[in-house]
RNA sequence: GGAGAGAUGCCGGAGUGGUCAAACGGGGCGGACUGUAAAUCCGUUGCGCAUCGCGCUACGAAGGUUCGAAUCCUUCUCUCUCCA
């Protein structure tokens, strides 16, 4: 074995060891191996390819897991290729889902995925990247084109999946399309001649669809590589919008830092472990000592907000929410809120329309509801009377439930 | 193409002529307790208003029967199951 020899399997050792960290399965660790040292052979990066469907305005931290692994890659000197799946996203991924989802047009999923590639950039270096969107050749396929996607599979093997499985079982309908997404995000591989991609736990399906069709175009099968699916803020479910249990990206810093507060014990060490840069066995020293769990989640909470606003941010943050949640004071920063004018009679304005007219209560009858239950505060003090009327002179502090906190402003006219 | 079953609020799921704005569970929201954790407990969960009441809208869609329809009839749309 010459040095040079050497030299490079000591490279793919450490690449190895550093892009199989937080893993949950790799197909295959030798491929992976096998590739990573040609392309250090060849000097040729390896393509590594993430998909993202523009589904929804923000991405939340769940995304940030493949995105910082693609990140690593990146660094590694590999070519991250980060496909915009514009097409697919108005197929609609059936992954884990009970039902076909909503279709989208493609304005909102344009829209979509201007903010995506936005906030991709938080986690990712993108002038390292290659941004494709799938449409670009997923609605050029021709009939033919797509025919013979089509019979690259079957629909026992479709029918394997748990999500169909169960679906079909309990008579929920499964429409053919559906079963066309894991053929059109294989393709997507194809195209891209990825390498390596990258994927949730819960890819593995559509993943391994990309290396049978890369295979049958003459190919080398791409290596997948799922992570761990993020635990959302209830601590039971995976991190989903539609879960309401996330964290955006774009998030302000005391609202993510508010988040973090609010996550269930349980999954704070795997948070840590996940989302932060705190190296391992400062990991286990933390829980290993008392500390409060308080303190421990502050602590996460800080990282993370430092990960996406800087560390003063965090610290602002950290010392915000003390004051507010732990000292009960108010808010240093409070939106203000205009009342109109005209919106005041001679007695005032009725306390509760004032709440759906700034937007705190979606309904007069809510309002009601949230005034009668105590919820709301004029100042400091508790209205329960839904029929209270108050005359603002601005400057009163509106607070609803825990969170929502509005400083009035009357709008004079003169 | 034939036969059968079904569509109920955010979700699951009762209800088969008035007492139904619709049981029950989940979720959400508010409150208590606390660490904006968990667990627990209480309240609440279509909308409007002159708010212990009145009115409007709502049980897939449109019509009809009836004093009265989520409930009965007709047509339509959609789904599921079995047969071919």
């Amino acid at each position: 074995m010459s040095p040079d020899d050497s030299r490079i399997t000591r490279e793919v050792d450490r690449q190895m060891a550093l892009l199989s960290r937080g893993a949950v399965q790799i197909i295959s660790e030798e491929e992976l191996a096998k590739k990573l040292r040609r392309s250090l052979l060849s000097k040729k990066p390896l393509r590594v390819k993430l998909g993202v469907d523009p589904t929804a305005h923000d991405l939340h931290l769940g995304f940030t897991l493949p995105l910082s692994k693609l990140q690593l890659f990146s660094e590694l000197g590999h070519r991250p290729v980060l496909i915009i799946g514009d097409a697919t996203a108005m197929v609609g991924d059936p992954t884990g889902k009970n039902a076909a989802r909503p279709k989208l047009d493609h304005d909102t999923v344009r829209d979509f995925a201007k903010s995506y590639l936005d906030q991709a950039g938080r986690v990712l270096d993108m002038d390292r990247v290659e941004v494709r969107w799938n449409s670009e050749w997923l609605t050029r396929l021709g009939f033919q084109e797509l025919i013979a996607l089509m019979s690259r599979s079957t629909v026992a093997r479709m029918l394997e999946r748990d999500d169909f499985s169960k679906r079909h079982r309990e008579g929920v309908p499964i429409y053919i399309h559906e079963f066309l997404y894991p053929l059109l995000q294989g393709h997507d591989s194809v195209v891209v001649e990825a390498d390596v991609e990258l994927g949730g736990q819960d890819q593995l399906f559509n993943l391994l669809v990309g290396r049978d069709l890369q295979v049958q175009a003459g190919q080398e099968p791409q290596v997948c590589m799922m992570g761990p699916l993020l635990v959302g803020l209830d601590g039971h479910r995976k991190m989903s919008k539609s879960y309401g249990n996330y964290i955006g990206v774009n998030e302000a810093a005391n609202e993510m830092f508010g988040k973090v507060m609010s996550l269930s014990d349980e999954t704070m060490r795997t948070w840590f472990e996940l989302l932060t840069c705190v190296p391992q066995e400062e990991i286990e020293r933390l829980f290993e000592g008392d500390t409060h769990p308080r303190e421990l989640k502050d602590r996460l909470a800080r990282e993370i907000v430092t990960r996406f606003h800087g560390k003063e941010a965090a610290a602002a943050a950290s010392e915000e929410f003390r004051r507010v949640f732990a000292n009960k004071e108010l808010p240093s920063d409070i939106p203000e809120a205009v009342v109109p004018e005209e919106a005041l009679g001679a007695e005032g304005i009725r306390l509760t329309r004032l709440l759906t007219l700034l937007g705190l209560a979606p309904s007069n009858k809510e309002a009601r509801r949230l005034v009668e239950q105590g919820g709301v505060r004029v100042d400091d003090d508790v209205i329960r009377d839904p029929a209270s009327e108050i005359t603002p002179q601005g400057g009163e502090v509106l607070r609803v439930g825990k969170k929502r906190f509005v400083k009035l402003v009357v709008n004079r006219m003169k």
